[in-house]
DNA sequence: GTCAATTCACATGAAAGAGACCACGGTCTAGTG
DNA sequence: CTAGACCGTGGTCTCTTTCATGTGAATTGACGA
């Protein structure tokens, strides 16, 4: 009812307006097209050619080689900063070796290869030790329910998937490091023990991890068994970022859309965050995006910085959005901190004001420790920056600062103090 | 002046509790033949 | 007799608190030159 009248009530020309508009909205979808195919700028598209990455890919195939004779590979560890190719470079593996093993036929019940992959990271699919398992357990055919079981059960129901039949399994373990953080490392010691329980298939896990440091922190029997080969991915430089960037735009978008320069520019950007390539493409594809957006018919140097930008934006506003209500408040009093005297802003000081934003909408005050784990979580994901210092006599304590642009932070000011009711 | 001890204000770890969610097996209940 | 509802038990997961221990440099204070 409410509908009806709202839209009796609009005058015709006025729709007639809207109506342009439309047109003009839904017409530069294909007639002024920048991109070709934009989907190969996207992150899970799988080019067919891997650049600069040959040596590690040889190496990684070296060691996983064994596999193809029946033989176990010897367990794998790779490292690497986020899109410096790792995840890419094991899946072009994991291809061609079930493509040969494939072609070789192997009887079904003689022998059989299956290689895993399972991302560690991807929240609410696998974080713990249950959740990986039963992760695992679906991937290999198998049931579990994502709740309600002792582990052992799981671990149980795993060993008797893997036992079914004579079969390697290649697990790929992705982001390994996340995952160990939450759970203890003997789960890695378990699964780099199951062998000796096995007795007809065999298990070869391969980590990989963008934490160089992570191998140290782990038990040195888990350490050992674990890593038997590693292979390190560096980070891509600017230039090769260029040529991967070439590459991918000759065939995303159509031909002389990409201006002068624009390449260049990406690469940069994306080199001075660790040569991540992944930043890179996306910020080819959101300034292909904006441009398309304008009815541009070229991507300029201007839309690479608001593309850098509105990722940024996005990044920041999503999370400021779906945080968790303390967060959002922690977050807030941090702001507020900042924008009134603009310095180093303390533990001690973030706490005080908190506390008091907490008894003006009435929400009980967590206690020091956890705003600590907090601030933790703020920092990755990159809202602020903190640094742990020392005064002497004066103590010890975060210094925290913001690392967001201030438009992006009075922005998301604003929606906090909205989504709080302040 | 020098050097070790002290001190501060937290950081960081470990353990454990609360409450939500879920599986499983046993018991109860209503519907059916 | 049986399918489905219901309940209690025992498990995980997430968020949180509590208790304990660690930390780094300014400050203090004893000591000797």
């Amino acid at each position: 009812m409410v509908l009806d009248n709202r839209f009796l009530g609009v005058d015709f020309g006025q729709r007639r307006k809207m109506a342009t508009k439309l047109d003009k909205i839904f017409n530069s979808l294909d007639s002024d097209r920048v991109f070709k195919d934009k989907g190969i700028l996207q992150t899970n598209y799988t080019p067919s050619t891997i650049p600069h990455r040959d040596s590690e890919i040889e190496q990684v195939a070296s060691i996983l080689a064994p596999a193809l004779r029946k033989e176990r590979p010897s367990n794998l560890f790779i490292y690497g900063k986020t899109g410096s190719g790792k995840t890419l470079s094991i899946h072009y593996v994991r291809e061609e070796m079930l493509r040969r093993i494939k072609e070789r036929n192997f009887s079904e019940d003689e022998f059989s290869l299956v290689i895993e992959y399972l991302n560690c990271k991807l929240k609410k699919v696998s974080d713990t030790e249950y959740r990986i398992l039963a992760e695992l357990i679906k991937k290999l055919g198998g049931e579990v329910p994502a709740t309600g079981l002792p582990t052992d059960y799981v671990y149980q129901k795993f060993i008797e998937i893997i036992e079914r039949r004579k079969q390697l399994v290649i697990l790929i373990l992705d982001e390994v490091d996340q995952a160990i953080k939450k759970i203890s490392d003997n789960f890695l010691y378990n699964f780099t023990r199951l062998n000796s329980e096995l007795s007809k298939a065999q298990i070869c896990v391969v980590g990989i991890s963008n934490d160089l440091t992570f191998l140290d922190s782990l038990d040195p029997r888990v350490r050992s068994s674990l890593s038997e080969e590693e292979v390190v991915f560096p980070p891509y430089n600017a230039i090769q970022l260029q040529d991967i960037l070439k590459e991918r735009a000759k065939k995303a978008f159509k031909e002389g859309v990409v201006e002068e320069g624009v390449i260049a520019k990406c690469a940069a950007l994306a080199a001075r965050e660790h040569g991540d390539a992944r930043r890179c493409l996306d910020l080819m594809r959101v300034a292909g995006e904006i441009a398309e957006r304008e009815c541009s018919k070229k991507i300029s140097i201007k839309h690479i910085d608001r593309a850098n930008e509105k990722i940024e934006r996005d990044k920041i506003i999503d999370s400021v959005q779906t945080g968790p209500k303390q967060f959002q408040l922690i977050l807030l009093a941090i702001i507020g901190l900042f924008e009134a005297k603009h310095e180093r802003i303390f533990t001690g000081e973030v706490y005080d004001a908190y506390q008091n934003l907490c008894r003006k909408v009435k929400t009980e005050i967590l206690t020091q420790r956890r705003m600590g784990d907090i601030l933790n979580e703020l920092e990755m994901s990159g809202m602020i920056r903190t640094n742990v210092i020392s005064k002497g006599r004066w103590g010890r304590m975060r210094e925290i600062k913001i690392s967001v642009l201030p438009n992006i932070l009075s922005r998301a000011k604003i929606i906090l103090t909205e989504s709080l009711g302040l």
